[in-house]
DNA sequence: ATGCACCTTGTAGTCGCTACAAGGTCAAGC
DNA sequence: GCTTGACCTTGTAGCGACTACAAGGTGCAT
């Protein structure tokens, strides 16, 4: 499977499987004769595990983590559950941050009148700045 | 008013307001004889206005706009009622996509037995990853 | 033999800062 | 007068997770 190939059917581009492998995220595939890189099934399968956790949000750093710990089938699943719990309180937390910001962005347009900007009372909560 | 005085007051490290003026988002002060950056109160306001609004997720580009907007008092405020609307739109977008993501996390982490990382729903979840 | 899609490497750009290095300025204290 | 230390200056490189592009090599069909 050349590199085209397995990108399109994980959905990224070819760079980004040249920038995981770099990141040595992704394990370098072996090379035909032209140089070209040859991927597995199971090159396929790691990269699929690795835009799924992505598309979960877990940084790279959190997904090198994971894939240590997937390919040891032996282990406790505990640390997997920690991960797991950890990125799902970062997500609560960032949720919580953008519902007040939307909370503040909300109270700044019910209050716009369609004036003129002298009056506008959007730019003047954005000048205050005094209460966020 | 010199560089850290300024940053003090406004919550921001010096090399971030350096960075402002790079960017052309908050004008060059004039300088002192030791070619320190001068700053009025008036650059002190224009700093305020553009760390409210990063700090409600506007990018430097939305900034941008909006001060050109309110820099023009006279011109009709429905351009940055429209703005503020379209980040509003993006703020909401990227609250339900993170919803969905802690819905996904959720289950996966309901689903997690505590066994060996063998039989790991958690790992299962993102390996398999045809259901997203 | 020519064209085209694909591959290779390396480098630089994105965004909004942040950090660092190497040096200049200024006021206070000895 | 000299040092110390806080502040300032510029320029450059780093973060994360890609993305884009340039210059060139390969493989296959026509």
């Amino acid at each position: 499977m050349r590199i085209g190939e397995l990108a399109r059917a994980a959905g990224v581009k070819a760079e980004t499987i040249r920038y995981y492998e770099r990141e040595g995220i992704l394990a370098s595939p072996p090379r035909t004769q032209a140089n070209y890189r040859d991927y597995s099934p199971e090159h396929a399968r790691r990269l699929n595990f690795i835009r799924r956790a992505r598309d979960l949000g877990f940084s790279m750093t959190r997904i090198r983590d994971l894939l240590e710990l997937a390919d040891d089938r032996s282990r406790a699943c505990h640390a997997v559950d920690t991960l797991a719990r950890a990125h799902l309180c970062e997500v609560d937390r960032k949720i919580a941050d953008l519902e007040a910001l939307r909370r503040e962005l909300r109270r700044m347009l019910e209050n716009c009148e369609q004036g003129t900007v002298g009056t506008c009372l959007i730019i003047e909560a954005l000048a205050e700045g005094t209460e966020a």
